[in-house]
DNA sequence: CTATATTGATTGCGATCTCAAGTATAGCTC
DNA sequence: GAGCTATACTTGAGATCGCAATCAATATAG
């Protein structure tokens, strides 16, 4: 129960700051976030979507915005033209580096601040128990 | 980033599993249980959205779905012809009663099992330290 | 080398949920 | 008791996301 409440009061209100000052998603910035640390800012669609645990659909759509806001771009990829890749573009690296700090301290300010260090530390180890399903593990959080 | 992914692995699979045997969706699932302990196994649609963080629109919405299913009931409010009064009915406590079971177990194997009961205590408190946003707490998790 | 299965990606459809607007009732102030 | 504000609820419009179907390209089997 708490966990559930806990996840929908706090990205709540993570978005919906996030929305007010840079136009993002959270879904948006975790995507862009994930290609940023990406070997060369790319990453096969494929890949991202089960990093964000979305579906490959889910990808697709939330790419079409990014994409249309020039904060990503497309390009194909030689040895095998089935994938595509999702590449950050200027646009994108600045837009997530100016994001970055706001959200950091949205974050602190709601979710970090409740604990101490060794809290934290544990709290991320219990969570970090739980199965993610099919997923790869892609997550470099 | 573990918080976000835990929570989305998790529901995904507690709410399929959940509509593949008794076709409720973890939020039906709930609301229904919010119902099932409220006094009278009433609640006031507005305190019933509040509890589950749903607006008022949402609410409306998915009490649709669960009127039109025979599982909620309208009743109206004497002293306040605002109010309405959503009412498990008797199919509604039958079919909570059901899929209690098999739902807990679920939590239980994708959840409980990852933790010590010590484990779950702390958890769960440090999940409690989380502000609710504007919600009333009327949560008996 | 051909048939079949698998994988990456997109699209139509439906479900869910929020926001904004609208209606109706209640309470408060003068 | 007239007017103003707040509250409970509903509805229309739009966003997001998953599932199933589909297509193209690749991998595997015989």
């Amino acid at each position: 129960m708490r966990f559930l409440r806990a996840h929908a009061a706090l990205t709540r209100e993570l978005s919906s700051r996030l929305e007010a000052v840079h136009e993002l998603t959270l879904r948006d910035f975790d995507v862009l976030v994930q290609l940023y640390y990406a070997e060369g800012r790319r990453m096969r669609r494929i890949d991202l979507a089960r990093s964000v645990l979305l579906t490959a659909s889910g990808i697709t759509r939330l790419l079409d915005g990014l994409e249309s806001s020039g904060l990503v771009g497309k390009e194909r990829c030689e040895s095998d033209a089935r994938v595509t890749y999702a590449v950050l573009t200027k646009a994108g690296v600045k837009k997530i580096e100016e994001a970055r700090d706001s959200h950091l301290a949205d974050i602190e300010e709601l979710f970090g601040a409740q604990f101490s260090p060794q809290e934290r530390d544990q709290l991320a180890e219990l969570l970090g128990r739980l199965p993610l399903a099919h997923t790869s593990e892609a997550c470099s959080g």
